[in-house]
DNA sequence: TCGTCGAATGTGAACAGTCACATGACTGCG
DNA sequence: CGCAGTCATGTGACTGTTCACATTCGACGA
């Protein structure tokens, strides 16, 4: 049964040089069908054991790789997702487009990350175009996302996209991680404390969970009748929160401060030590994240866990619920306090 | 001059909704042929200026987009460079791959990231394996490298590579900066302050910087007749160096201790701390990447800056300089030491 | 005046897959 | 015993682009 193959002779089948195998030749080598290799590849039911092993031989032996090009030409899918991304050495994205890139590997698919270096119109517009000459079949959204989304409307880009943070309004574009409860956790972990005068350290505003953090806060505060500042404005980086914090000590109008994330807090605590006072008998301040570093700080600071990795999985299941036309609602993911050493009672 | 072309009449030509323009419709939209349209977009030489703004015209029109594929299966060239990477939410690495992505992108490559989430060989391989099917030209391994490097022998990987660190002894592969002589420059900026036992505090040594940096200190250390103890293998994380920390501090048979990085440093500082004593009047540290965050540890760190975008860079320059079969022997980027507060001279 | 050259453009064939349909063999049923 | 139906496999066409090789046309030197 097995010597009945077209030419089973001497010749080993070596294909010129410079080429990699194709179907064509793993047929050849198989005795079978172009056809039939490729239901081999894309595991077709209707196919002989005994068939599928002598081509899974012969791609073997001629070290086969389906060629992705070819694929995508007929097939007019790329199983490529996009991810656009602006800070991603930050620990949250960083940790989140690991897991987007496991969930959507899973699926077969690959994904290419997009730097966005500017946050000027010209670049985010610059970087979707990129994306999309990648031909990628949907866009998960790490950035300035206002401007970003603008940006998708106005190239009417039609492909489904996801952004990793909830907008608060958005239907199915937008990942419900409850950003306002958690920011809304911390500050109630502040109030119960008993601070009274609380100040915020927010993210750039162009950022949605930057916004929602800020929403959090106000909420929280007057849910609890507690007198509000304007939030600063700040930049995400320990620089900058070194820079606010040395500012607004100049005065010391305040027990307690909020920090929209775990960088910019760890510059308001070398602020807090340079300016002699100690941090948390003199002021309480909580960041925003867990990055992992965040246990080693001096002090070790109390923030608001969230679970990055879920929320890439979640990213991919919903792109895919996209692509597939079906609504895919998933619960929440609840952001948890975390309370380490910087927070404490107010000393007055 | 505008209306002679073929069939200006009244039908604007519209494709079947679902499939996007191609090289022929533009074609059929200019009045001329496939061919001509490809040479505009490849930019050939002899075209005239007219017919250019024709094609030009009806690219626009029809939103024209070449496709990758199509063009890739064509040339069999994915313009596609791959990036091995393990911890990408480090400083270092995440400022590299965005340098690499921009440099890539200027040349009309993209560059697909693949987290290495375990290190044993086959989640590497498989790894490997996902980058050959975007069919990466080229390949930049952020990675623990050995382990890496004898899976592409062993997968014969016909692809040029970089890794993103010297390996004192590779060609063209590696890439040359000088993680030694910055891992001399601290350990002598410890010795000419007096310090006469110091530990370090190393990287797993699969990783090849993390092997420089050993070697680059034990180096330094022997030249100047200072008496050695075997370093400690960490892991990179700041939690290791808190634990390492802890269990060097029983002891206290040292003055100073560098840091194979700075997230390490930052757990070192946190044991210290919590022993009681003060960084740097009882013990010194130093680190090794300057983070954005180094300068706001308490106290802020005495480390080495690396020019990690610029080494990104290099990588791509190189990888190109392979792919031409050219030989490009860029000069050694020289680290630079940051004394912040972190060092002293020893107490006794 | 004619062959030659180069510029500008067109034609056919590849590239490596998939899809729709065709074919042949075998099975089961009336 | 013939016919339908399924299983296993094969054939031809098509995807969008580039490459190698025509073809056309005007200019120019002999």
């Amino acid at each position: 049964m097995a010597d009945d193959d077209t030419g089973g002779d001497a010749t080993p089948f070596e294909l010129p040089p410079g080429r990699a195998a194709s179907i064509r030749d793993v047929a050849r080598v198989a005795g079978v069908s172009y056809q039939t290799v490729s239901r081999v590849v894309n595991d077709h039911p209707s196919i002989r054991p005994e068939t599928k092993q002598r081509v899974l031989d012969a791609m073997e032996q001629l070290q086969y790789r389906p060629n992705r090009a070819a694929r995508m030409l007929v097939t007019s899918r790329s199983k490529t997702f996009g991810i656009l991304t602006s800070n991603r050495h930050h620990y949250g994205p960083a940790t989140s487009i690991r897991a987007i890139e496991e969930a959507a590997q899973e699926s077969g698919y690959s994904v290419v990350t997009k730097n966005l270096t500017a946050t000027d119109d010209a670049s985010i517009v610059q970087a979707l175009d990129h994306l999309a000459d990648q031909a990628v079949e949907g866009l998960v959204i790490i950035a300035p996302q206002v401007r970003v989304l603008t940006a998708i409307e106005r190239l009417s880009l039609r492909v489904p996209y996801v952004t990793l943070q909830s907008t608060g309004e958005a239907g199915s574009h937008a990942l419900s991680i409850d950003q306002v409860a958690g920011a809304r956790l911390v500050t109630r972990h502040l109030i119960e404390l008993g601070h009274r005068s609380i100040y915020h350290l927010a993210g750039p505003q162009d950022w949605i969970e930057a916004e929602a953090r800020m929403r959090g806060f106000l909420a929280e505060m007057s849910d609890n009748d507690v007198p509000t500042t304007a939030p600063i404005l700040g930049d995400w980086t320990a620089d900058f929160g070194y820079r606010a914090g040395r500012e607004l000590l100049r005065f010391r109008d305040f027990t307690a401060i909020f920090s929209s994330n775990d960088q910019m807090a760890l510059g308001l605590l070398h602020a807090v030590r340079e300016a002699g006072l100690d941090c948390p008998r003199d002021i309480s301040i909580v960041g925003f994240d867990d990055i992992p570093e965040a246990a080693h700080f001096a002090p070790p600071l109390t923030t608001i866990r969230q679970d990055f990795a879920e929320i890439g999985r979640r990213c991919v299941a919903l792109l895919f619920a996209q692509l597939e036309g079906r609504d895919a609602d998933l619960p929440a993911i609840e952001p948890t306090l975390l309370v380490r050493s910087s927070t404490a009672r107010p000393a007055f």
